[in-house]
DNA sequence: GTTCTTTGCATAGCTAAGCTATGCATATAT
DNA sequence: ATATATGCATAGCTTAGCTATGCAAAGAAC
């Protein structure tokens, strides 16, 4: 499957990814699916999360005990795995929230020198 | 060699690595080392590249055609590889500077949600 | 004058992480 | 009926940054 591009489209930049999730579900838990809605739509369609990204990051996390999940019924008979964020998971964030804080305006120090 | 962090230091954010580079030799031909010095004193220390990161980095820009590079004298004995940006590398850097712009704004709208 | 730090280049091997492609299944809209 | 959206998941690939290591000249410190 080619990537098109009939269309400009940014996919998320490398390091980003469990900072998204982890900001995503600090509102409240949410399955998977949900997690890339909300990221899309915030992001007002620009970053996109592949499903192939997506449910691999969520498998680390649930190791790295970030997040706990669980399967709810989401219909009669569909199933959806809500993932919550743990205590560690909120301490993560921040200190995601805070080294990608540093480091862009570091990067923005770079390109483009006062 | 343990990463000691008795300092706080952010090594650079993947994906990133090539904006520097091209931000730093659009100011005009430079060496590696040179390359590296640049980018930590103008980040004020934050941005730290390793020279395992940044040696197959440029090498990789050579094969790209981003960059070209001759070997000068840098004293009596010392020979340094200045690497010089192309017309390509110049166009790259523009769409990396777009795209990376583009990318921390969505994510700035992910999250911190006015 | 020897040792430490800085300047300078380079590679091998590891690992993390995102992507493509694929598969399965239900639900809804056309 | 069939396409699109919802929903989860894995295998295999590739990129790219890091650690560790090696070499060597120049300057500073003692």
């Amino acid at each position: 499957m080619q990537r098109t591009s009939e269309q400009k489209r940014t996919d998320i930049p490398p390091g980003t990814l469990y900072l998204l999730i982890l900001k995503t579900l600090s509102a409240g838990p949410l399955h998977g699916y949900g997690i890339a809605q909300h990221i899309k739509r915030l992001s007002e369609e620009v970053l996109r999360i592949e499903e192939g990204s997506l449910y691999p990051a969520l498998q680390r996390m649930l190791v790295k005990g970030w997040v706990t999940s669980e399967w709810v019924q989401a219909g009669p008979k569909r199933r959806a795995r809500v993932y919550r964020l743990t205590p560690l998971g909120r301490k993560q964030l921040a200190t995601e929230v805070s080294t990608f804080t540093r480091a862009m305006e570091a990067i923005m120090r770079v390109i483009q020198p006062a």
